[in-house]
DNA sequence: CTGAAAGCGCTAACAG
DNA sequence: CTGTTAGCGCTTTCAG
């Protein structure tokens, strides 16, 4: 197989000229139909598809957007991102656009400028730094922020109602009588950290709830971590009767924990997580948690992100989507 | 800001040819000191970068090879997809190719032809209809197989030891003194569920040990489905004393229907799952599991993929990556 | 509705 | 080591 047919072939087997055919794909309706039909005849024969590169460049702009997962190690295998990442992926793939995958980290090291110029725009999952962000603000490529927000820098952002979340959790917890409510946090980017744990802060002021200083405690978001610190946390005299926590995994931790006590969930304990990962249903007994449309919040950044490409003359800077709290046996 | 700067503008200001701009960008070498620096210093001042369609157009290739998963429904949230994804995204990113991700459904969609002269070869994630494959090769694109494989079509392939991985879980299970072992199998992918299957009444029968009609179940691949498998299962009498699952979110479903019964683990029954999914140690007890190194199996793609690109003579059919038995709680 | 021709920005001989 | 020049395949005025 010498090299790929092009216009100019499909343009002398077809009898017409190579803008002809040009017009025949990207615009059929300009052409006439008995012109149309001879072109897609030659161009059935000759195996032939229009490049993309070529047309690229001919229109001075690529038709993919980028998606940079920012959070140290973890990467796609993270459930979140990777919900957003198909949120991006299903929507871009109905626009035309093309979704180029990479981390941070990766994307720093292989030359961002040498790419650049092939991505229209980029979303940035997760606490971007400020430099990549200033980075592609210079080449004048659109960013959108998910899951992350940096004041001041009039950039959209696509987050998740977290005190609106929180609020969810913690209504349902008093409502079912509970006022000893400690919360394990863990170290989350630093944009959804604060906003979770400020809201749980003051809604217990709000309710006017007792908290003390140990009734918050902060670990690493792993499964170990969390059952070390809930442990502390449990031991607590009074001990709180529920824990309210900063994500799933630590939740998972919390009721490892528990079970080790011999804690029975819910009567002992009741324990929320947050973000309602896939494994809540597969804990015994299930776990409540906050549920995030990390899908929607994908479809949201690339709907932002059409806009900015759209160049509409005012995109949202804040996008914020619903939370749901998902009730299960573990509350 | 008008349009980027280009070579042109680089040559002129640093008056230099373009050639030699070009080649101080691809080829330092090649190209003199001191030149080298005028060149740089005019690029800087423009704040220039190449522009890699350009180049893509010149050189005759992309720098693009797609990942697309081909599973029905599940997408990058599938851990497992997700795994093999962060090991082709690492690797990838290292060798100056960039990654493009959709699923197979998407890409169909989107009409691929179109699309297909942008990117260098393909990896297709588990189960790819044949009309897909079809259509790359039609095109001269090369295509590498991940967790599955086509006997017949010559196409590189890269699974994990599917037999080896049962067997492992196997001969754990019967050190352990079990007999009466049951399968809890879900409807995975084709190659994979034969793989683990067949593997397992192999070993059966090698070992001589009893295995009725009603001892192995299917059932569909999430958590509710198996519980209620599992509860039938777990009804027969003799009660079978451990199950081996076909994925680990199925042995989650086992593990809850076991604790419903009023089972102990392991005590009264062994689980083990396969996968070895991170939920595994969330699960109380862990969860026994037989890891797969889907970030290996993603790197080896690339590999296998380069060596592909580099036409070089023969590239190995089929690549395997050995799973490894991770005893935790449940057995 | 169709054709001719001028690029898009970069690379790769080839010549010096 | 560097410059000249001819493309890469497609789009897009501008005429006809």
């Amino acid at each position: 197989m010498s090299s790929a047919p092009s216009i100019y072939d499909v343009s002398r087997l077809s009898g017409v000229s190579t803008a002809t055919v040009s017009r025949t794909f990207s615009c059929p309706s300009r052409v006439k139909e008995a012109t149309r039909r001879k072109v897609y005849e030659a161009a059935e024969a000759l195996n032939y598809s229009p490049n993309a590169i070529a047309r690229s460049m001919a229109i001075q702009r690529t038709d993919k957007i980028a998606y940079l997962i920012c959070k140290q190690g973890a990467t796609i295998l993270d459930e979140f991102y990777a919900g957003i990442c198909d949120g991006i992926l299903h929507t871009v793939n109905r626009t035309d656009y093309q979704l180029l995958v990479s981390t941070e980290e990766d994307w720093k090291l292989s030359g961002a400028t040498a790419q650049s110029k092939s991505i229209e725009g980029v979303i940035l999952g997760g606490k971007a730094e400020m430099s990549l962000i200033s980075e592609f603000r210079a080449q004048g490529i659109p960013v959108v922020l998910v899951n992350y927000f940096v004041p001041g820098l009039e950039l959209p952002s696509v987050v998740a109602d977290e005190a609106g979340g929180v609020r969810q959790a913690m209504e349902h917890l008093i409502s079912r009588g509970h006022k000893r409510i400690a919360m394990l946090a863990g170290r989350l980017n630093p944009y959804v950290l604060s906003e979770r744990y400020n809201a749980f802060v003051a809604i217990m002021k709000e309710r006017e709830l007792p908290l003390k200083p140990n009734d918050v405690k902060m670990c690493d978001p792993d499964v170990k971590s969390a059952e070390a610190a809930a442990r502390e946390l449990l031991s607590l005299a009074p001990r709180p009767t529920a824990v309210l926590c900063a994500n799933d995994v630590i939740a998972a931790g919390v009721c490892k924990a528990a079970h080790r006590l011999g804690l029975r969930l819910p009567e002992d304990l009741a324990v929320v997580g947050y973000d309602d990962a896939s494994f809540c249903t597969m804990l015994d007994p299930e776990l409540t948690s906050v549920h995030i449309d990390c899908r929607r919040m994908g479809e949201l950044c690339v709907e932002r992100m059409t806009e900015l490409l759209g160049e509409k003359p005012d995109v949202s800077e804040f996008t914020v989507v619903p939370t749901e709290l998902i009730v299960r046996r573990s509350s």
